[in-house]
DNA sequence: TCCTAAGCGAGACGGTACGTCTTGTCTTCCA
DNA sequence: TGGAAGACAAGACGTACCGTCTCGCTTAGGA
C-alpha cells in the first residue's frame, strides 16, 4: 500500500534490479510471458522473492521499467530521423531491434505478454502518428493510416524477428519503406 | 485423462456449449481475458465447474471452438471475393466484423488474450497469403508483405471496432484498399 | 469471505478432519503450539494446504473445533457428578485427562498456545461457578472463590500431567479433594 | 551472532531502553502479546527497528529484562514477609500488583503471553515453595499444594486485576487469606 | 577541545508463513 | 447409473514479520 519505492542510488539496489530484469527477458524467451512465476525469475536472478516485491509490484511492473528506457530510446532516435522521409524512424526502430535482438523479442514476439504488446503498440502508434501530422492533414483519414501503418511496421518487426532468416536489418527496413512510400504518397500527394 | 467428450447429438450438451459460449463472450468483454476465472463463467452460464470440463479443457479452448466457426465464415467469405481485387476478402471481413461487433471485440480487442489473437492473426494471414499467391512471385517480398498488409488490416480492425465512431463499414473498408492498393501495384505491377 | 464450508456428511471430509486433528495433536505435543506451522501440520497428515483452508481457518481454528467435543463431555461428566459433593465433577475431569492424556497435554500443557488454554479454563470456570451456586451465596466472595479453585484445580492437573510420576488419577483427585474442602466448608459452614 | 552488547553506561542507551520498555508494555495492554510486531514497538518509541536488536533479541527478550526487576521486587517482599504466616507474601505480591496495575495486566493478563506467564508462574511457585519448605513434609504431597496454592494464587489475582472492581487489595488479600489457611492447616497441624 | 568509537535511523535483503485464489483431476452423492 | 457438486492437491499470488546486514550521521565521552 505505502508503495515506498527503494532508493534508487544505494548500489545494492541498482544491481538487484538489474539482475531482475535481466533474468525477466531470460525467462520470457524461454517460457513465454505466462509461462514463469515470480518465484522463477527470482530463482534466476538468486534475488529472494520478498526482496522483488520490495522493488515491483509484479512481473508486469518490472517489464515496464525495462520499457521505459526502450520508449526513450525510441523517442530519442526518432527525433534524430524525423528531419527526413515520413516513417524515417522505422529505420532506428528496426536498427536498435536488431542490435536487441533479445530484448525486442520478448516484448513484441509471440512469447510476449498481451499488457506489454499493449504498451509497445501504443508507443509506436504514437511515433507514427507525430511523423503523419507533418504530412496529412487531421482526420479519421489519418487517424486510420497511423493504425494501418503502425501495424503494418509491428507485423512485419515480429516477423522478422521471430523467423530469424537471411535478410539484413538494411534489406527489411528498405522492404518496408518500398511498401509504405506509394500508401504515403496517396495520403499526401507531393503538390 | 479418460478425456470421453459428450454426444455432440445431445440437445443438453448443445444447450451447455452455447450457454457457454455466449458467458465467455460476455465475460471477455466485461473483464478482460485475464479478469476472470472458469469459475465466473460457469456461473453466468448456471453450469456446474465440473460439467465445463466435461466440454472443454479450459478457457481457451472454449473460445478457440468459437473461433473456428469464425475461421470457416472467413475462409467462405474469402473465397466469393477472391476473384475480384487482391485483399478483396478484407471487405467480407470487415462487414462480418460489423454485424458482429461483440464477438469481434472479444476476439481482436484491447481485453482479448494472446493466444486468441495469435490465432486470429494467423487465419487472417493465410488468406492474405493466398491472395497474393496469386499476384506476386514467392520470396521473402511476398512473405514480408504478407505480414505487412496482415498487421495493417487487423490493426485497422481493431482501431475501428474499439473506438465506435462514426465511420460505416463501407468507409472503412474503403480507406483500407485506398491505402492497400498502391503497395499491391508495386508489388505487381500490371505487366 | 464466503465462509462455505464442507458438506459434513462426505467421507472424504470427515477422513480429512479427523487425520488433521490428530496431525495438529501430535504437533503441538512434539514442536509447542507455536512451532510449527500450517504446513507442517498437513504434511503430518498428508493433506493438502489448500485442503486445511476449506475446512478450517487457520491452526486455532482447527484445535477449537477439538476443543468442542471435550467441552461437551466435561458438561456431560459434571452433570453426573453434580449429585454429591462440591467440586465433585474434578473427579470425572482428572480421570478423562488420564484416559486422554495426549489430548489434555495438548490443551493445558507448557506447550499449549495462550487461547486455548484460556478456553479450557473459561470452561472449568463454568462448571466451578456452576457448582458454588448451589454452596455459597452470589457474591464477589463467590466469584473470588470460584477463580480460586478453577486456578488450583487447573495447575495442580496441569502439574500431574506434565510431570508423568508415580500418582494415579484416584489420588491426585483425593489431595485436591482434601485441600479444597477445608475450604469449601469455610465458605459454606454447615448450618 | 556477535551478539556485542551496547555499553550500559552511555546515556543514549539508557533512553533507548526505557523508551522500548514503556513501548511495549503499552502495546501489550493494547493489542494483547501477538497483537504487534517489533516494528509497532519501535514506531510507538520512535526509535529504529535496527536500534531494537542491538539490544534486544526479540519482544520476550525484551519483556523478559523487565520481568527481572519484578522477580528480584517479588523474592525482596517475600523475604520480608517470610516470618509471618505461610504465603504471607501474597500480602506483598497483591499490594504491589495494586500499585503496578498496567505492568501486571501486561504481565498477567489475558492478552500476555505464554511465555511471559510461564516465567511469572514459577518465579510465584518457587516463592510458594520455599514458603511451604517450612510448614509441610516434602513429597508429592507438598508439591502438589505448592501447585495447588500457586494457580490459586495467579488465578485470584488475575480475576482481580483484569475486572477492576470495586475490591481493594487488602480485601482481596484478605479474601484468598481466608480460603488458604484451612488448607493450611490440614497440610501442616499445629502441632 | 577535539576526535574517535559507537549508538543510531534507515532500510535492503533472504527467509518463512500466512490466507486467498485458481486450475484440473477425482470422488462422492443423488436423482 | 450418469452427471452435477464439490473435495482435493498443487502451486502462485501479494503481504507481513522476522533477524541480519550495511550504510551514513550524529553524538557522547575519553584524550
Amino acid at each position: 500500500m505505502g508503495g515506498k519505492l527503494p532508493k534508487e542510488s544505494d548500489r545494492r539496489v541498482q544491481r538487484t534490479r538489474r539482475t531482475l530484469r535481466e533474468a525477466l527477458v531470460t525467462m520470457v524467451l524461454e517460457k513465454g510471458w505466462e509461462g514463469f512465476s515470480v518465484q522463477d525469475v527470482c530463482d534466476r536472478a538468486d534475488v529472494g522473492r520478498s526482496t522483488f516485491y520490495t522493488h515491483f509490484a509484479d512481473k508486469e511492473d518490472l517489464l515496464i521499467g525495462g520499457l521505459d528506457d526502450l520508449r526513450k530510446g525510441l523517442r530519442a532516435l526518432a527525433a534524430k530521423e524525423r528531419s527526413g522521409t515520413p516513417l524515417g524512424f522505422a529505420r532506428g526502430l528496426i536498427e536498435h531491434a536488431a542490435e536487441q535482438q533479445r530484448l525486442f523479442r520478448a516484448v513484441v514476439g509471440k512469447r510476449s505478454g498481451q499488457v506489454v504488446q499493449q504498451k509497445f503498440r501504443s508507443v509506436v502508434l504514437g511515433l507514427v502518428q507525430e511523423d503523419l501530422a507533418a504530412h496529412a492533414p487531421a482526420g479519421p483519414r489519418r487517424d486510420a493510416a497511423a493504425h494501418y501503418f503502425t501495424g503494418a511496421l509491428l507485423e512485419v518487426l515480429t516477423w522478422w524477428l521471430e523467423t530469424h532468416h537471411a535478410l539484413g536489418a538494411a534489406e527489411v527496413e528498405q522492404l518496408f519503406q518500398e511498401m509504405a512510400r506509394p500508401t504515403l504518397e496517396v495520403l499526401a500527394p507531393r503538390r
